[in-house]
DNA sequence: TAATTCAGCGTACATGTGTCAGCTAAACTA
DNA sequence: TAGTTTAGCTGACACATGTACGCTGAATTA
């Protein structure tokens, strides 16, 4: 029952994390909060945050670490979904909406802190998101052989996009609106894959180029 | 040379207006100026700051409104150009490129307040974008006749291909990056373009379903 | 058991903030 | 010309912030 020393310490630290998350919202950036609040709601006094975190910075950039790794832990479920039948876009999309609707503030964390105004953190989401676009590419590959640079244009649209319907779902609050959302943006994911395909036969046909 | 009253105010309104843009930048956004800094560099007392703007909210909502102007100007030139020959993709991209590039400072401001701590404010942005999108849908159905409804899906995932391709201009300093940025976009477009000839084609066949 | 480590605390300070009250002088109006 | 309006000023206020310093007591180690 009674725990260790660097338990405890890990204990608080994750309060810290808690503390910070549950303060953003729609209204309240991460740069907005001070380390006094975050202290103040993790119940400790504000200088004993430095025994956790250097700075904010650090702890935002925790966060955005975090938010990565739920990420990556959503693509492995969609995959899941897509092996055992199913469209793959269809698929694809329900399941980061999903996310979105479930994980609010650390998706709106992201979106804010990749043109926010510490490089630092627009390096850490840049990061992220080219991963995101990495894995999905290697899955275009995968289906339909072709050149990897252009797998990758194809990923990066398909990737903006839905990070495009990200951003808009976090406006949204009737379920109506979010299902329309959805079957929107699984036709324009039909489109970039028809018209990528379309490219594809052109450029062949004209000689690769 | 001398000027009246309202003149002058007007003219110290622009200066608290010039004076907000100048201090924004990659690592400055909107919400971290505070009314003292900007009444500092617009040359006026703190106080007076009250005698222009109630807010810097007020004076916030007046850049992004500045904002939308700038890219409306913009759009009419990106018309000019393609009528006077060349491809309506490639055009409207450079343009767009050359927008941002040229404006770095207010075109951040959008990105940012887009999913940024104010509701007003991110209901004054997308309206401005709505409008872009709108637009735009206009466009393709004079060139495309086609569904309202389907044109406006097409215009939505263009506009947020360019804003996103916008984004990432923000990071890139060599023209070289810009330029392969924007070559890129420009087949991102085209894959949606295509992709959404070919989904009207499919659509048709199969009864307008 | 005795010595060491260290998470958390309280106090304190300098700094920046938004905004209130009231003044001045120049521009306007009648 | 005499009276009014008003853009801009100074001074002051209460408040929140980040962080330096040094203490305490429990957990750990030797």
């Amino acid at each position: 029952m009674s725990l260790n020393r660097a338990q405890k310490k890990e204990q608080t630290r994750r309060l810290l994390i808690n503390a910070a998350l549950a303060q953003l919202s729609d209204e309240r950036s991460f740069g907005s909060l001070s380390l006094r609040e975050v202290a103040r709601q993790a119940g400790i006094a504000p200088t004993s945050f430095y025994r956790h975190f250097q700075d904010m910075d650090e702890l935002g950039l925790t966060l955005v670490d975090e938010a990565g790794l739920t990420l990556r832990q959503l693509m492995r479920k969609a995959r899941q979904r897509i092996e055992s039948g199913g469209s793959a876009i269809q698929t694809s999309v329900e399941t980061f909406m999903e996310y979105v609707t479930n994980n609010q503030n650390i998706f709106r964390l992201i979106l804010r802190e990749r043109s926010g105004s510490s490089r630092l953190f627009r390096a850490a989401v840049s990061r992220e998101i080219a991963h995101f676009c990495d894995e999905l590419a290697d899955y275009i590959q995968s289906i339909t052989p072709c050149d990897r640079a252009f797998a990758r244009v194809q990923a990066d649209a398909m990737v903006a996009l839905v990070f495009n319907a990200g951003t808009e779902a976090l406006e949204q609050q009737s379920g109506e609106q979010r299902r329309a959302l959805t079957t929107k943006t699984v036709v324009q994911l039909r489109m970039v894959a028809a018209g990528s395909q379309t490219l594809r036969q052109q450029g062949a046909a004209v000689g690769g180029r």
